[in-house]
DNA sequence: TTCTTTAATCGGAATGGTTCCTATTTAGAG
DNA sequence: CTCTAAATAGGAACCATTCCGATTAAAGAA
């Protein structure tokens, strides 16, 4: 089950619109790169979304879609999923446990909830697979960056 | 408040046993690199953990820290925290959502869930930072790759 | 203890994803 | 249509991570 027509149609002149107000230029080039994520039911990697729309702008660069990827999402337009910048982040707490990630400064503290640790998973995720593990992640300002922002 | 030193003692006592049980060699490198981890309160990255054991061997190279917390993770003494392999996964859907992430091919497929979108978070993460927003995430096989392996 | 085997290490080169740089192009305002 | 600031193309640079080949050393055997 793909996007719906309707759906794209709805984010396609979401994006238009952000263009406008945000003052920026609707590039054929930036129309494509979103185009590709409005029709996606998957999360693709830049590289894929390159890809693919280097079907309609051959001449496409991988900088413009990594440009436009971060304008987009700084304009909210679209969404990156990913724990914390690339780096990998260890530790040696084996207990089961959840993450509280600062998006200044990107350090990841644990917290512990036996709530949390036995989340109600709704049916519809048994159509995508079988759950061997669950985290919940929380993302805020931790003490410390709030404090140097004062 | 740092890690005890009962639970660090514990952390090593552990690692001297899987290394044996595990047939791993208990080298100076492999046994610094764990020690950094198993008083970490904070989750140190790759970097950060070289510099650290630096200070006790001067030669290690940074190709032992890596695979030294790659063995690490598959002995079960560590554990990586990441979405998925360093790549950023983009989305158009901007509406809260929940992540199923394949453990086999790295597939991120979104789902919904109005009780896990408001998760009862506990108190003490308060003296963590403020929370700004919360996310679920479910790893395991999805359904594509479960029917592969057959 | 010494010997032997083989896993583990070192250090530098290679890789792969992402970002930077600069000359060139182009969307949109006037 | 013209002008200009914003955006792009393409390739170099960057940085985290992995690979590789020569060397070292842990741990079992003698």
């Amino acid at each position: 089950m793909a996007v719906s027509k309707a759906e794209i149609e709805r984010r396609m002149k979401r994006f238009a619109e952000t263009c406008r107000t945000g003052g920026l230029k609707t590039t054929h080039q930036r129309m494509e790169v979103f185009r590709a994520l409005a029709g996606a039911e998957t999360h693709p990697d830049a590289e894929t979304i390159y890809r693919h729309v280097r079907r309609r702008v051959p001449a496409i660069s991988r900088d413009t879609v990594y440009r436009t990827l971060a304008t987009l999402e700084e304009q909210g337009l679209v969404h990156k999923a990913e724990i914390v910048s690339g780096r990998g982040r260890y530790d040696a707490n084996m207990e089961h446990h959840h993450h509280f990630i600062c998006t200044a400064c990107g350090r990841v503290r644990d917290f512990y909830s036996p709530t949390l640790d036995d989340l109600p998973i709704p049916k519809s995720v048994s159509a995508l697979g079988r759950v061997e593990s669950t985290q919940v992640q929380l993302r805020g300002l931790c003490t410390n960056c709030a404090k140097d922002k004062r």
